[in-house]
Parts: structure tokens; sequence; C-alpha cells
DNA sequence: CGTCTATTTCGATAATCTTCGAAACATGTC
DNA sequence: GACATGTTTCGAAGATTATCGAAATAGACG
């Protein structure tokens, strides 16, 4: 499973949701997500080290772009963190 | 439907979340958490500030002490918050 | 009322985060 | 190789956040 840290920390700042909902669309070039945020590429850029550092993203070189996905396993994974917090069973400590 | 933003921020610290945990286990005093806790009671005053704006934790005054409990509502409301983000069904939590 | 206990608010400091422009890097094309 | 395009890294400024001790508030009780 993966570390809850990097997950809730990215999930906190508004630009990087919004970027994840982007993404829910299809995959996007760094420069086309850009182009939809009122942002530079050099912010966009960090905020996607971070959503990597969390693997809620996958990057994929093609030609000169970089094109950024969602990582399709997530949404159990980050339930399953959800659930760690405010659910039901047993509490487990994280890293 | 909760507004995100504060959800969000407010599961981006560490402390907060295993403060999430320790009530899930019963509503619990100020006092109690603290002594669970690392940090000050001023801290984790301004902790129970940010999870009482967010929605996740409800307060009770009890004589001189103040009862705090998880909102029990909010695991489906932080659920959609999730999906609307993430956009995909959510596996389901046990009954 | 005075005091004790439980908790919050205040004021300040240190750490972290977001953001940008400029420079560097990578890759494709001529 | 030279140049253009797409993106990242660097360095620094500004905003936000976490944290604490001290002071203030709120309720119980003699």
């Amino acid at each position: 499973m993966s570390r809850a840290a990097p997950v809730f920390k990215a999930l906190a700042d508004p630009h990087r949701r919004e970027i994840l909902r982007l993404l829910r669309a299809g995959p996007r070039s760094a420069g086309e997500v850009a182009a939809a945020l009122p942002i530079s590429k050099a912010t966009l850029s960090h905020h996607f080290n971070l959503l990597k550092d969390a693997d809620l993203v996958r990057c994929e070189v093609r030609g000169q772009a970089r094109i950024y996905a969602l990582n399709t396993s997530v949404v159990e994974d980050v339930t399953a963190l959800l659930l760690d917090v405010l659910g039901r069973a047993p509490a487990r400590s994280e890293p």
C-alpha cells in the first residue's frame, strides 16, 4: 500500500486537484495542462513532481513532450488510505 | 456537498490524521487527545479548529471539558470529494 | 467570590509551500 | 553542428502553516 503522507499532501493543493480532474479525461502533455491552468510551467512542473512522488500520476516520454496520465490503480489505494483514517476497521500507524 | 479545500487541507497533516484515527475509537476530550500526541495543547487546539472547519469532527461541551467526536456522516462525504478528483467508483467499506 | 481544572486565544518564530523568471536540459529537425 | 520546441531545474520572494509559552476564557465547586 502507498504511504499516506505524500498522497494527502498532493491532494491538499487546489491546482493539483484540478490537474487530476483534467487527467481523468485522458493523458495530457505538460504543455496542454499548462495551457488549461493559470500558473507558470515551472510551477506546474513542481506540482507534477509532487503528484508523481505520491504515485497519483505516471509520466511517459513521447518525442520531446512528456505525457502525464492518472495512475489507474490509484482510486482503490486512496480509498484504503481514507478508510485507514476515517473508517471503522482497527487503526494502523503510518510510516 | 462539503467544500473540498478545507477537507483536503485538514487531511494533509499527519497529526490531524492521527487525531481522526484516535477518534474512530470513540469520542475523546481535548486533554485525552493531547495526552496521546507529542504536541502542546495550544497546537492541538489549532488542529481541532481546522478539523471543525472541515466538518470532520464535532465538539460538545460537557462540564469543563470539550468532547470531540468524528462526524459520522463524513466518510461518504469525503469519498464523494475524492471521486470528484479521481473519478471512479470506490471500493465499498465493510458494513 | 476565589480557586482549581480544562481548554482556547494571542503573539511570535521557524519551517514549509507556492510561485515566478531565468537558465539549463532534452529531443527532434534542418 | 545549429537551431527550435517542450519541459525541468535553479534560486529567490512571498505566503501559509505548525508550533510553542504565556495570557485569557469558561465552567465546576467550595
